[in-house]
DNA sequence: CCACGATCCTGCTAGC
DNA sequence: TGCTAGCAGGATCGTG
């Protein structure tokens, strides 16, 4: 089996719409296979099978990375598949994956499986809109590809000084970009991570809204940096995996440039960038050590494995 | 209010 | 070769 990444906004995109057609209007008949409570933060197994089953799907949506299946009578399902997590459309015969953790029973005998190895994945289930809407407000900042330019980007930095990589991953600030596609928006912006937000100039925060959604909206129509094909009703894989800049690229040439790419360590997570492309102008910080120096992996391991 | 470390998990890999 | 310690990472929680 591939690698696989971790899904951000893109990969919950296309699992979304991969969904929809399948899901909406087939009624769920029952619940099973939940072996891990954890994975159902608000709601027991037989409360959650009293809620759904029955019930409609109406429609199948995405707000951040939540995936969000929309039930006859205001009822609500939000999937958060944090790092390992698998949305599986299957047919009730097939065999179960290892690590399934909840499977949703609908008619004409398929199946919505959650898989998760390490299970950070997380299942909520709400009985009406206003709850879903309350869950999810205080969350999730707005939505990159409809609700983002640099006015919303500069409000929703506020004046805060931290690393604009490591605001860029709070969700609050704006929904659904994770580590990947962070490197790759600033990459994009030519901005170092480790800059201060409250250091951004107007024409840098523009760059940034910018390349946010260019970043996105590529890993969309690429199918997402995915190498895996379920879901996909004609088996195509995502290729985003092919086209990135910096993410996974220690120590390779960045694309603009030349210069190897590099890597530190910024919080408890890893950021590449490129170090001539990406200048650290902050007041405090010339030298840009703001994060700390790691051993590149072995550039063979990375997105970039055939 | 803000920053940041610890925590949850297990497959994978580096290192012996 | 086989074993094991340590890493990876999104989001939340607790501490300073």
């Amino acid at each position: 089996m591939p690698p696989r990444r971790v899904p951000e906004l893109p990969e919950v995109e296309i699992t979304a719409r991969g969904l929809r057609e399948p899901l909406v209007g087939r009624r769920v008949t029952d619940i099973s296979g939940v072996d891990w409570p954890r994975m159902l933060p608000n709601a027991t197994a037989e409360q959650m099978a009293a809620a759904l089953a029955g019930r409609a799907v109406t429609a199948v949506d995405r707000r951040g990375k939540y995936l969000l299946l929309h039930f006859d009578d205001g009822w609500s399902v939000a999937v958060h598949r944090k790092m390992s997590g698998n949305v599986l459309l299957q047919a009730a015969d097939t065999p179960l994956a290892r690590h399934t953790h909840l499977v949703l029973h609908f008619s004409d005998a398929l199946d919505l499986r959650l898989v998760d190895a390490r299970k950070f994945g997380r299942v909520y289930v709400f009985g009406s809109p206003s709850e879903l809407e309350a869950f999810l407000h205080v969350r999730l900042g707005p939505e990159p590809l409809t609700g983002l330019d640099a006015q919303v980007l500069a409000a929703q930095l506020g004046s805060r000084r931290r690393a604009i990589k490591t605001l860029l991953l709070d969700q609050t600030i704006v929904a659904g970009v994770g580590n990947l596609y962070a490197d790759e928006a600033l990459w994009e912006a030519r901005i170092h991570p480790t800059r201060g937000a409250d250091s951004l100039s107007q024409g840098e925060l523009r760059r940034l809204a910018a390349a946010i959604k260019r970043v996105l909206e590529s890993g969309i129509e690429r199918r997402g940096t995915s190498f895996s094909t379920y879901l996909d009703a004609d088996g195509a894989p995502g290729t985003n995996q092919e086209f990135l800049n910096v993410y996974g690229r220690a120590a390779l040439p960045c694309p603009r440039c030349g210069t190897a790419v590099s890597r530190i360590r910024l919080g408890a997570r890893s950021s590449h960038f490129c170090a001539r492309c990406q200048r650290p102008r902050s007041r405090q910080d010339p030298t840009g050590a703001g994060g700390t120096s790691v051993k590149p992996r072995a550039a063979s391991r990375s997105a970039h494995q055939t």
